[in-house]
DNA sequence: TCTGGGGTCCTAGGACCC
DNA sequence: TCTGGGGTCCTAGGACCC
């Protein structure tokens, strides 16, 4: 027997519950963004695999999806719904003796021990398509990074093994993007200075919760706000909605952050930290608008966002090694 | 018909203290 | 007469991920 990471990540998440919810969609070029209306100022959130054979993919603009693919079903994002077919998911995968680490609404490592990892997908494949009527990919690693780059591989309902021994082989031409953690810019960089990759990886899979740090709202607006009033009353709102969030999460707030994209897209933040923690809306609101004071205005805004921020002191302290198997 | 929303982590610099 | 070194707190920004 031997220690394993393994990667689940569920195919076409979204996309996938929709048409499960709705199996005429079935086939058919889906595309889940925004509030479904594709004229709208929003981007795709997933895009089915009918549609993205048109290039239609997440983070395009919905308007340029719609120019791309005018016959494509449009669905707005349904927050609830994915949450609770996630929820499925992760107790299929606790249903089998392994630790759970959940990584998101559509991914999870696995750690397990097992002579035979890639039957051992196999069944987990099957448990969580007869559970739940979705497909799922499965990386299989000797680490977490390698679980997670393999899972690509494997894409769609397959599995994929990468490990010290292949590393090399299936890696070593590609780029450092295809690397976890490295983007577009990390890679620019790397070029510049001629490094090369490698697989060195974090193997502890930790069943331990995740503990939100911070929770936070924005909005875009259809139309850009040009008066301060407006401004001062969306921030007033969108600090409403984040002590919701503050009071549901049953800790204080300790920092309050309010974001401003201006015209054309020129961001900025500010944070502050509070005089006292506080979950109240009132105190939030305020604290929210002193910080919108300190930006300097004059543009026109089209998206405002406010942030709570937790303390880390009342963080779970760090699993101990025994919850690793 | 330009460019969402919700997160985390890391770095760097200034203020301040001893 | 001119200012070291170390530490922490706080904020801004960048990068990345789903």
């Amino acid at each position: 027997m031997a220690d394993w990471v393994l990667h689940v990540d569920l195919d076409q998440f979204i996309a996938a519950v929709e048409v499960l919810r709705d199996p005429s969609l079935r086939g058919r070029p889906v595309v889940v963004g925004g509030n479904g209306d594709p004229t709208e100022r929003a981007v795709v959130a997933t895009a089915s695999y009918e549609a993205r054979e048109f290039g239609v993919r997440s983070g395009l603009p919905l308007r340029t999806a719609f120019k791309k693919l005018p016959d494509a079903v449009y669905l707005p994002v349904d927050h609830a719904l994915y949450e609770a077919a996630s929820a499925d998911v992760m107790a299929v995968l606790r249903s089998f003796p392994v630790v759970v680490e959940v990584l998101g609404w559509d991914e999870a490592f696995v750690g397990t021990s097992v002579d035979d990892p890639a039957a051992f997908a196999r069944s987990v494949q099957a448990a969580v398509l007869e559970k739940t009527g979705l497909h799922c990919s499965v990386g299989i690693g000797d680490n977490k990074l390698r679980a997670k780059i393999a899972t690509e591989f494997g894409k769609p309902a397959g599995v994929f093994q990468l490990t010290r021994e292949n590393w090399a082989e299936v890696m070593g031409h590609r780029p450092t993007s295809a690397l976890w953690g490295i983007g577009a810019k990390t890679e620019r960089k790397l070029a510049e200075l001629g490094l090369v990759t490698q697989g060195a990886g974090d193997t502890v899979v930790s069943a331990t919760p995740w503990v939100v740090k911070s929770r936070s709202h924005e909005k875009t607006f259809q139309q850009d706000l040009a008066s301060l009033e407006d401004i001062r009353r969306e921030v007033v709102a969108l600090a409403h909605q984040v002590a919701a969030d503050v009071v549901a999460e049953g800790r204080p707030a300790v920092r309050v952050g309010v974001k401003v994209r201006f015209v054309p897209f020129f961001t900025k933040v500010r944070l502050m930290k509070l005089p006292a923690p506080t979950s109240s809306a009132d105190e939030l609101a305020a604290a929210a608008l002193v910080v919108l004071d300190r930006f300097e205005h004059g543009r026109a805004v089209r998206l405002l966002g406010v942030r709570a921020e937790f303390s880390d002191d009342d963080v779970e302290p760090k699993p101990s090694p025994s919850t690793y198997q």
